[in-house]
DNA sequence: CTACGATATATCAAAACACGATATAGTTCA
DNA sequence: TGAACTATATCGTGTTTTGATATATCGTAG
């Protein structure tokens, strides 16, 4: 069924800029103002996942060394990724339309 | 985190109005063109859930008896469960206005 | 210079969830 | 009458999430 909503914001968050994995865990922290939190083992678990099926992959491209972290892994979505995530928007649009024009007990903050 | 889809298309789906099982099943599949499948086992399993978190409830009301199907179960969302299909709502407004303003290689067909 | 909190990745077991098949049976309509 | 559709239910399997635990580096306040 669709994504997953991990897979979801990971790929949401490596649209924007390459990253690693702390960072979009951070990311959907606060885009999502803590209502979806990617622990190590939800985050860690999604990206091997995403690898495999192609639709992210290791980037071998660091930052200026002042500003890097040895640690760090950083990932890019793949072209398979951007249309994952391309289709996936699309459906929520759908629904967050269809929500619109029955007024289903909300409004945007 | 957040609601599994399942359940964020079961409150759907009830928030327009009372329903049996199968009618949710065709509801979600026409309103999101066939890519969110509730097969028997994840609808009457997140019914379950769903019912045991007070989020929905069985529906005594039936309707006119000429249009009445004995097998059906009604279901109704609750005022808790309205309150979580708000807050779902309202994420996903936000993060689809995210992806608006980034841009993110996708627009509304 | 050192102790602490934040950064960063990784793995594990258990629980929650989804998927596909199977089962049963009433309804509709040709 | 028989085929397709409606309707609910359960089971096993596989996938995904959760929460805990582990390890180690980085930045900085004391």
């Amino acid at each position: 069924m669709a994504l997953p909503t991990s897979h979801f914001h990971i790929l949401f968050a490596l649209a924007e800029e390459d990253r690693h994995g702390y960072s979009i865990m951070k990311e959907t922290e606060e885009l999502t103002q803590g209502d979806v939190r990617l622990g190590p083992g939800a985050l860690y678990a999604a990206l091997g996942r995403l690898a495999d099926q192609g639709l992210i992959e290791e980037s071998e491209e660091r930052p200026a060394p002042d500003l890097d972290d040895a640690r760090r892994r950083y990932y890019r979505i793949t072209e398979d990724g951007r249309a994952a995530l391309g289709g996936e928007l699309q459906r929520l649009h759908r629904v967050m339309e269809h929500a619109r024009r029955a007024d289903l007990g909300w409004s945007p903050t």
